[in-house]
DNA sequence: TGTCTGTTTGCACCCGGGTGCATGATAAGC
DNA sequence: GCTTATCATGCACCCGGGTGCAAACAGACA
């Protein structure tokens, strides 16, 4: 009975600051101190605290922590789409930025079953210190929410968020939109078309308006407009499948664009399938890593997602920075070869 | 001043429960139980509680409640490899399923700057309720962390944890395998490699291993085995094209057995690259979507995502369940067309 | 050695909400 | 109409740690 001085206190008994100050011989308040940057404390006993902590396997409690500073931390994540290759860049490269700023990401998958709004709600609940939305459809009924949990700071990255209140960072898509009207052009084609994804989204429509634009006033024009219901592989090729089979060989398209890479890809399949290799020039948006391999060469629109994700995070935790709230930033076309069609 | 009454509390403070409280005419204690689900409280009070609540935009601030509960709703998700497609998969799924059960994901993203230990011990400080390891390389320094929290439950998912103490829900690998050295035997085909990932895992081990093994027991042997450096098409295809340089054309493989989809991918874009499409017959792991496109028509053996998911949550947040704590599912093989190689 | 200045430390009290227990109110049982 | 069982509510007090303030302590300087 006597051994129990030893304290069987290895036991899943969380440590907590007390435990360690009563080791330390000081009061709880000081060992908080040790744990706080810029805290009052004497060196020497600051790295005792640490070494007995570390003994002791004690680490703050975050929640405690956060409760009381009203910061947690945290950044929530808002995507959907989490299927889409693009979306996995922005989300690796937003969660590696993230943690190399001490922060941590709380994701949350919008879905059917679990709209912007319950995930808005969500991060307002764990008191986020703020809210970046990959590329999220950011519906108007949003705008609503936003203001009510105005006391933290949102931007949306990758998409226009095309409302005044609400901060976003992009890639310039109408200009971008140009340059691919541009070089169809060049390469002399005339039957042009564009293919649109599901979401009406400013910045995807803005793609589209830029190419546009730049082929009407070059005296073409926007020959036809393909919709597919998701941004996936499989929707982009059933969507290029159907024209091609409702379309008359000889009034086919030469040219297409496609509102991101994984819809171009699907495309191109869609012309594998039909042994049309070839056949249409396409060009697709993102640059994601499928479009290096040989087997597609898509000639694609880089988005700079590592830029863009840090000006996001940047936005984001300085919510006061006064000047612009909106970064448009401009990407670059990575010539590959599937903007050349075969003749025939 | 008299109008101060109409008090402006429209401003960014955070309305909390004693603010309802004091507006319903109860105590907070009456609020809390009005959100909590089991509690005792008057059907009536509770609906004039919530309307009130949602009319002043209160909803209960989850980390004060944490912190008093010792729960936090979150599990933590360390993945690394964020850029493989099967990732993202998983990931979708699980954040889904968690979402569906009422929990939150903590995105930890293991890097070289960021070690899984780091990524425990921040799981650990916010008080997850479980921890997840997406395919995680699990390096044996981590047994010893994952006992010093042991008190918060951890499964690996994928991948088997390879040691004794830590839950896992993978495929079977080694079944795998032959399944697959069968398919290569039963084709004909001799001259067979395997092309391992950079990890040496006893998850990807195990598919090796079976495949080898039904090989020997056939009579026939694993011929080469490439390896490559992380889990990218760009290194599938780098690893395949050295390989093709190197080996005079007459003593090539036949066939080649790849860990993962995305290995598979880039050694079929090294054939393409090379002119030579279809002279080794290629089989992947995983069936990530790009493996039905038709340009790969890649065959390989399918993981019940969904599944193992399913039942990886179900272990971390029922770690009492007796039983198997370790759930090695069966997966099937997908027949689409690399298995075959075109003569000569 | 006394005083002044600057650094450490302890202490009350706060963050926002949950839980056991005791009391008050209400309904059922005889 | 009175007792007893049931349900609803209020109240201390707890979760684990952070912060302003004042006391304690140390060193510097005269």
């Amino acid at each position: 009975m006597l051994a129990m001085t030893q304290a069987p206190r290895s036991s899943s008994k969380k440590v907590t600051a007390s435990d360690v100050a009563a080791r330390a011989g000081v009061s709880k308040w000081t060992v908080s101190r040790a744990f706080s940057d810029g805290a009052s404390i004497a060196p020497e006993v600051r790295a005792r605290i640490h070494q007995l902590a570390t003994e002791m396997g004690y680490s703050p409690n975050l929640l405690a922590r956060s409760l009381s500073t009203r910061s947690s931390g945290l950044i929530a994540l808002v995507a959907d789409e989490l299927a889409n290759p693009n979306q996995l860049k922005i989300l690796n490269e937003a969660t590696r930025q993230l943690q190399a700023r001490g922060l941590s990401s709380l994701l949350l998958n919008v879905s059917p079953e679990y709209s912007p709004a319950t995930a808005l709600r969500l991060a307002d609940q764990f008191q986020v210190d703020g809210i970046l939305f990959l590329g999220t459809t950011l519906k108007h009924e949003l705008v609503e929410l936003a203001q009510r949990i105005k006391h933290i700071p949102l931007v949306v990255i990758m998409r226009n968020s095309g409302m005044a209140e609400i901060p976003f960072v992009s890639t310039d898509g109408y200009a971008a939109g140009g340059e691919i009207a541009d070089l169809f052009l060049a390469q002399g084609y005339r039957r042009i078309g564009y293919m649109a994804g599901p979401l009406s989204e400013r910045t995807e429509l803005r793609r589209m308006e830029g190419f546009r634009d730049r082929l009407n006033a070059s005296g073409a024009a926007l020959n036809a407009v393909i919709e597919t219901a998701h941004y996936r592989r499989e929707q982009g090729m059933q969507a290029l499948q159907r024209y091609l089979e409702s379309t008359p060989r000889e009034t086919r398209l030469e040219a297409l664009f496609c509102e991101n890479d994984i819809l171009a890809i699907g495309a191109m399949d869609a012309l594998v399938a039909a042994n049309a290799q070839r056949k249409i020039a396409i060009v697709g948006f993102d640059d994601i890593e499928m479009a290096a391999s040989p087997s597609y060469e898509l000639t694609t629109f880089h988005q700079p997602v590592e830029f863009l994700v840090g000006e996001a995070i940047r936005l984001v935790l300085e919510p006061g920075s006064a000047g612009t709230r909106k970064l448009m930033a401009p990407g670059s076309l990575v010539l590959r070869s599937s903007h050349r069609r075969s003749a025939g």
